[in-house]
DNA sequence: GAGTGGTCTAGACCACACA
DNA sequence: GTGTGGTCTAGACCACTCT
């Protein structure tokens, strides 16, 4: 009797409608949805199955649903979203492999106007600078020019003799408990001069990449920036996958 | 009777075993977990609820239910994920407002050797070839060289008008109900060459950024190809805001 | 056919927000 | 207090995979 060869699930039906219903702007953004026992009985199924819905519809970002006062519409068309494939930070890194800095210098400093301007700080805060050179094994060659901004309440982080071997932000992360809930990262073309070059075995004005990552804690404290440099495609490429996600 | 001021639901007290057990290694990655109906029993707690624990674990990427096999571990520890902060393929591409494509070529192709190379997809493939510019807006100066290769099932795309103002991507998407699924970039920093550098308005030789992106549909297929060449800091940033996502 | 996860129901009680 | 979403149960049937 049922003409549907493969019949969509209830909860998928019930969901497409409340999708339509919001895409098409029956239900407003900040509106208040009925309630789960409302839509139980509009669609004639479950609340189980309509709380199936919603959570899809939750999922999407389209609706929010707060414990106690009702289910409410926070956009009006699904988000598409990419999340980094491997799903760490690392992924934002760009490194394939196991990588090691290699530290020149190690300074207390005061952001100046410029300095503030290339961190994306305020001026004058205090942080500790690490400069150096990134290889993917020691002795190998120089892949990218580093200069590490790192909070000066964090001094014993850019200190420490761990700073070779593993990122700034998973130290910060794991000695304080603290969480980085948000990477900046911008990317532009430059040219090389002449210590770069010589860092990197290449010759004064040649193209680089110059990567500029600045991480954020739950708070909204700025706790780190890396300025990376790094040769041309011979040298280094930044790969970056993004999976698709409830489409 | 009950001693604990705030119970946590039962569950996350089984989501929270069954964690602990994979991350201790008592259920390796590739194992079967036991089935819904064995956890319930071993809980005691009904089979929905197991189910929400197993949803939870399979959140976090720790777990994969498969229909009618089990469900396997899939990895050891619980993923900390990073996504697009606005969550939509539009991030990806790093615009912040709206551009337009000049078209400037259109033409089928068959992949060579090489043109393969630079695609990654295999010899001998049909595509569009679309050249021209990206322009902030009509008549305004270009911040980009634009290759478009589109997988020749998708000709009309190619050949349309809206793909000046809309990425082929989402017309791929909108008018074929096709999904992208994946994209990989790659980002690497080169020297203009005379031709791009006229049309970018900047000086043969000096630095630029090389931006491929490949667009993969769910079954895999490699429906769209980019090759972007932008000019320096002054003409075009890439930047790329990722937020944190449970822990 | 046997066993698995996927969907669905009817009903219950709890925790929370708000008036 | 009233109504909301959050949790939980016991049971049922279906769709799928494997043998």
């Amino acid at each position: 009797m049922d003409s549907n060869p493969t019949p969509q699930p209830r909860y998928a039906v019930v969901a497409q409608a409340l999708t339509t219903d919001i895409v098409e702007g029956r239900h407003g953004i900040g509106a208040m949805l009925p309630t789960e026992g409302e839509l139980s009985r509009a669609f004639g199924v479950s609340r189980s199955t309509v709380r199936e819905a919603l959570r899809r519809l939750g999922e999407q970002g389209l609706v929010a649903a707060a414990h106690g006062v009702g289910t409410r519409v926070i956009a009006d068309r699904p988000r598409s979203e990419y999340r980094l494939a491997a799903g760490s930070v690392a992924d934002v890194m760009g490194y394939a492999g196991p990588v090691c800095l290699d530290v020149a210098s190690r300074q207390e400093v005061q952001a100046s106007q410029g300095l503030a301007a290339r961190l994306g700080c305020e001026a004058g805060t205090q942080w500790w600078h690490v400069g150096g050179v990134r290889r993917t094994h020691r002795g190998g060659p120089a892949f990218a020019c580093v200069d590490l901004f790192i909070a000066a309440e964090f001094a014993d982080v850019a200190t420490g003799e761990a700073l070779l071997s593993t990122p700034a932000y998973r130290l910060i992360g794991e000695s304080r408990g603290l969480q980085i809930t948000e990477i900046k990262q911008e990317i532009t073309a430059i040219s090389l001069d002449a210590a770069q070059a010589g860092l990197l075995g290449g010759t004064p004005g040649q193209p680089g990449l110059h990567i500029r990552r600045r991480f954020y804690a739950a708070d909204g404290r700025l706790v780190e920036a890396t300025l990376n440099v790094h040769g041309d495609a011979d040298c280094f490429t930044y790969a970056l996958r993004l999976g698709g996600f409830n489409g």
